[in-house]
DNA sequence: TCTGGGGTCCTAGGACCC
DNA sequence: TCTGGGGTCCTAGGACCC
């Protein structure tokens, strides 16, 4: 066999980055209203009109209704605000911050224009939803740190805004160096650095180590990535499961052998809403039912656009209280109209008690299909002919 | 001061089939 | 007449993430 590229083993360790846009939904808005520079900024709640201070901006503290903050900037997270919190919460921490609306319109052209300017650099990249993504720089040319600063000039060039990148040999460690230094950081480790630089971060900063396992595992007496790894692999499994047990101790030492998803068919696609007010399923019934039908048509909208159509409808009621129940149902000719939409979710509210107030309703489309795929494989009657396979009668 | 909207993945039981 | 194991689909709920 001829020298060149080794087969397998023999590759380079592998360089990925994890970039991770600052404050991205409050810094687009800086660009916008760059008055605003150096102020607490929410973004988050519905746009209304409310009361507005003599520059036409919304104080937190005048704020009423059911929104979380979606983003923070820096000056209002000094407050104690944090993305998911409650606006009521947030304007009792911070009254005087600034309220905008979300403007998502413009944050997903400004995505892809960051993605679009990175991919120049960099093609391989797995997207992470609106302000982050992966990027693997193992087989492009260059100095680790010279291409790091190269990304983010080209964030920087392309948009106005600064990012934070960690470089590391997989996602997990990169996802948790990226918020090391943030904002505006570069943080590249190796697997030499675990020990000193992971080890004492608490172990809620692992991605897939949320509320209920950080509790957990606190009741063990275990709060840091550093007793996480020293805790015994068996008795992980045997408290968290297989699965989840064996992949704490994994992730504690840093190892992750995850490959980029460079491209993904979506699972899902649902529309859901929060009311104002609680709804009564009888007494605001025509109201429940006016909420219903407008979330199937912008569901059909958003199947059709996206070219899919869906083999299960689901429907999703979080009551009054909070607790929240699913239905699904699973069709035999998969739709994405409104009233087929409509006709399945009516199939499904049949099975739910609807014994107490309302504050949420959704509606999925799940096993979704290519419209372009089914066709094909079903000829279906008026978009493609079934070739016959006889030859025409003479006239 | 109660907690948005859009997703993914995992678990687990039951139906049904081989 | 009884016993069984495996595989897949459907359904419901929950943890977690951006």
């Amino acid at each position: 066999m001829p020298s060149g590229e080794p087969l397998l083993a023999m590759s380079r360790p592998r360089r990925i980055a994890h970039l991770d846009m600052d404050a991205y939904f409050a810094s687009v808005e800086l660009l916008r209203y760059p008055e605003l520079k150096g102020q607490p900024v929410v973004i988050g709640g519905r746009r209304r009109t409310t009361a507005t201070d003599t520059q036409g901006f919304q104080r937190l503290r005048s704020y009423a209704g059911r929104g979380v903050v979606t983003t923070a900037t820096y000056e209002a997270r000094a407050f104690g605000v944090r993305s998911g919190m409650g606006l009521m919460k947030a304007a009792a921490l911070a009254p005087d911050a600034i309220l905008l609306p979300g403007d998502y319109e413009t944050y997903s052209r400004v995505s892809r224009t960051f993605k679009s300017a990175v991919a120049e650099l960099a093609p391989c990249i797995e997207d992470r939803g609106i302000d982050e993504i992966f990027v693997d720089l193992t087989e492009v040319p260059g100095e680790t740190r010279d291409l790091a600063q190269r990304l983010k000039e080209a964030v920087r060039q392309s948009t106005g805004l600064s990012c934070s990148i960690g470089v590391t040999p997989n996602k997990l460690l990169s996802k948790l160096a990226s918020e090391l230094q943030k904002p505006d950081g570069l943080t590249i480790l190796g697997l030499e650095d675990i020990p000193t630089r992971i080890w004492p971060l608490p172990c809620a900063a692992i991605n897939g180590i949320g509320p209920k396992a950080t509790a957990r595992l606190a009741g063990f007496q275990i709060h840091t990535i550093g007793e996480l790894a020293k805790a015994d692999p068996d008795f992980l499994i045997e408290t968290f499961g297989q699965n989840y047990g064996a992949w704490l101790h994994e992730a504690a030492h840093g190892r992750d052998a995850r490959p980029l998803a460079v491209s993904r068919e979506p699972k899902s696609i649902s529309r859901e809403t929060t009311f104002e007010r609680d709804l009564h399923p009888r007494q605001d019934r025509e109201e429940l039912t006016r909420i219903l039908l407008d979330l199937c048509e912008r569901l059909a909208q958003d199947l059709t656009r996206k070219g899919y159509l869906a083999r299960s409808v689901g429907i999703k009621l979080r009551f009054d209280n909070f607790s929240t129940i699913t239905r699904d149902h699973a069709l035999q000719v998969p739709v994405a109209d409104p009233a087929s939409l409509r006709d399945a979710a009516r199939d499904s509210l049949k099975r739910v008690p609807l014994d107490r107030k309302l504050r949420l309703l959704g509606i999925r489309a799940g096993s979704l299909v290519k419209e372009v795929d089914y066709r094909l494989l079903h000829a279906v009657p008026g978009r493609l002919a079934e070739p016959s396979l006889f030859p025409a009668l003479e006239p």
